[in-house]
DNA sequence: ATCTTATATATGTTCGAACAAAACGGCTGT
DNA sequence: ACAGCCGTTTTGTTCGAACATATATAAGAT
């Protein structure tokens, strides 16, 4: 019985991507039982007439798929009867969660420290009373006469005050970017909030609005790898010059 | 010369993952410029004192992180110096992108047809004229009598008039997973667009705000396989009722 | 000069083989 | 009865070899 191989026509793609798919079926059917072993990588072999090396290389894929896990000695279990459809959100790089279109300069317009009061520290997530470097700034679009996209008041923690310097001299650069670079603090989350909110009359002048009109309101958190955020951006947005876009991709198709 | 095989301690994990770590370095010390190409595998081969088979793998790490790209014949080409620090969002599922912090209610208030003129055409990304079923309702939240949080159109592609009747009947699931569900349209990407705007006369008493107070709209787009939206969803919510939050986690670490 | 064809070459796929490492299970000695 | 040792089994790592496939380049034909 064993003698007779299947040679089964890989019919698309290579033959360890046929392999993955009827294992994935034989799992999916309930052929292979959640919690059940596979047969071994040689009754693999045996049964589907393939070499170890496109056995191997299938059976890497499920553990990609968390669909399978493996033990040494203990054998290849099943995990999971389906792949979980995850969606996950393109972005290459940190400055494209600031996605200005085209391209964003920073004009700062004002800098200085800031001591959070009740109100303001629960709309940046920190807790009141904390001392912060804060750096303003307008968002320009593209051209030099241009209407300014949104104003930023950065919160940066008071341990790198040389980077406010920095910030001027580079205007398209993110401010996370070069604490990042110069202090070696790195960011490991970014929580980001996103509200209905009106222009305040700090910033409806240099915005060129009515104080009070419609904006958008978005609060970015960057926090390290301890989970502690070293800097927090305020933007407000006036309706119609900025729209947040994401895109959600299904993960495994 | 090439008889003595040097004879490198992985010194940490496998031999290949020694192996990436050595091409990575020489990527990012600029031994290996950009736009260069990479020596050859069997150069590497000689050069490493390894196997075809160690050269390989290491060599599909780097093209997993963005590092190169490889085509037939021509080698392999280096892309970047370093691998670009993604961030991606964590959604477990399809309704976790619908935060609503407990639970969250639909209550239908109106079903019927809608033929897109262009400034809602333009707003949710679709093409003016086009036809479409719309389920327009409110989103409650939490208990009976609560505040609503939001007011939802719903466009669904005019091919599923079955779903109208079954949002009905199940007022918490979401309509693009009846549509899943029912017809098998799967959702392969979601187009989120956040924006500043007011509320529109029609939803203020319903939502019980003054028309034209500060509100966030959210438009989302299904998309199918082929990239054909086949359900938008157009949500209206005032200012302080809802807050759109995301967390990005760096990728790779 | 331009288009077509052939060839060399680098990556892509697949196999067989061997040894390493971990862990389950049984054996043995006190 | 219990602890520790040891062999067997299964996955993990690595090698060498061969053939397939795409394609850049050179050679040839129009």
């Amino acid at each position: 019985m064993s003698e007779q191989t299947v040679k089964e026509k890989p019919a698309s793609g290579t033959q360890h991507a046929a392999l993955t798919r009827a294992l994935m079926e034989g799992i999916s059917s309930g052929r292979f039982p959640v919690g059940s072993l596979l047969p071994t990588e040689f009754e693999l072999c045996d049964l589907y007439g393939a070499s170890r090396y496109a056995v191997r290389v299938a059976i890497n894929e499920l553990v990609e798929l968390g669909l399978v896990s493996r033990r040494r000695r203990a054998g290849t279990r099943v995990e999971a009867r389906t792949a979980p459809r995850n969606y996950r959100q393109q972005l290459a790089s940190l400055d494209d969660l600031v996605q200005f279109g085209t391209s964003h300069v920073r004009v700062v317009q004002d800098t200085g420290e800031a001591l959070l009061d009740r109100a303001l520290a629960e709309a940046l997530g920190a807790t009141a009373g904390t001392r912060w470097l804060r750096i303003s700034s307008l968002r320009l679009d593209g051209g030099a006469k241009a209407i300014p996209v949104g104003w930023t008041d950065v919160y940066l923690d008071p341990a790198y005050p040389d980077i406010v310097e920095l910030v001027r001299a580079s205007p398209d650069t993110l401010i996370v970017s070069l604490v990042e670079g110069r202090h070696g603090r790195h960011v490991a989350e970014i929580r980001q909030d996103i509200t209905a909110a009106t222009v305040p009359e700090r910033v409806a002048a240099p915005l060129r609005v009515e104080p009070g009109s419609p904006a958008l309101r978005i609060v970015r958190r960057y926090l390290d790898h301890a989970g502690l955020a070293f800097v927090i951006s305020d933007t407000i947005h006036p309706a119609g010059r900025f729209t947040a876009s994401s895109r959600l991709l299904r993960s495994r198709e």
